[in-house]
DNA sequence: TTATAATGATACCAAGACAGTATCATTAGC
DNA sequence: GCTAATGATACTGTCTTGGTATCATTATAA
């Protein structure tokens, strides 16, 4: 069981890192700092910036800066940008193109605890997940 | 999130369709009732045997029956058989090694929600998964 | 006793997801 | 105008998942 990918970690470590800072933080710095491979991170980085939760800087001293208070970022919202989401009515499995439709009871039981989960991880936001 | 595979999802689903019935039956009727490719059927009821689920009988109307009541196996025993479990450090992100060890906050989240589904899964037993 | 219908054991294979590289273009500052 | 930074995007390697394919073995029934 995998909750989510390297993708949303590093995103949420790269955040976390940059809230608190003034100054933009250039990719070269963030990778030395968090040990995330550079070119890795710079695309994650991009698409933050694509989805305004980052803002950038070209040119020298240039470099990323947030955009939106930490307490305002939900863990459901970075997953959603870098993971594919459970749609409503699917089964827990893959690609579920199962015969049994509609009352399977396996699929209604794994899709309460889906719920359950999914409740869970909105309620996380990312300032409660920043060290002190 | 998956939270299981096809290999668990057959198995208990096979499981199901043997649960009642007093005759062995075979991987082809199995195959076609159930609508899942014969081969790999074959290889998940065989391990289901190896591992004292099934039993099977060779030859001429040979075939598989159960070998322990429903009650009595529990959504994690199938899952266990066929997926990898979360060892209880890891992380929960696929092969996990992350240089902030001990004391991440995001970590110990997820944890907390991993053991609330392994708690839910292995509430369920299968008995309470077949249709009547 | 032999043909047949079944499982046992195991090797192989293809597609997709995931994690990460590589490149070239553009922009900003000194 | 050199340099340090991001923007955009294509490419690549590896692992997992979901299967196939094959050959050996066993039990039954004609
Ligand atoms: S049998 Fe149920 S749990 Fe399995 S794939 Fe179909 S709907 Fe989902
Ligand atoms: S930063 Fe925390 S959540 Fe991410 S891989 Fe490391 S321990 Fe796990």
């Amino acid at each position: 069981m995998k909750l989510i990918t390297k993708n949303s970690d590093y995103a949420i470590r790269a955040i976390s890192y940059l809230s608190g800072k003034k100054k933009p933080a250039a990719v070269s710095e963030m990778s030395r700092e968090l040990k995330i491979p550079g070119p890795f991170l710079r695309k994650i980085l991009q698409i933050l910036n694509a989805e305004g939760i980052l803002s950038s800087n070209r040119g020298k001293n240039g470099g990323f800066t947030i955009a939106v208070p930490p307490d305002k970022i939900r863990l459901t919202d970075i997953m959603l940008i870098f993971q594919e989401p459970i749609k409503p009515g699917e089964c827990l499995i893959k690609k579920n193109p199962c015969p049994e439709l509609g009352n399977c009871l396996l699929r209604s039981r794994l899709n309460s605890i889906k719920m359950m989960v999914e409740r869970e991880l909105y309620s996380i936001t990312l300032d409660t997940l920043i060290e002190r």
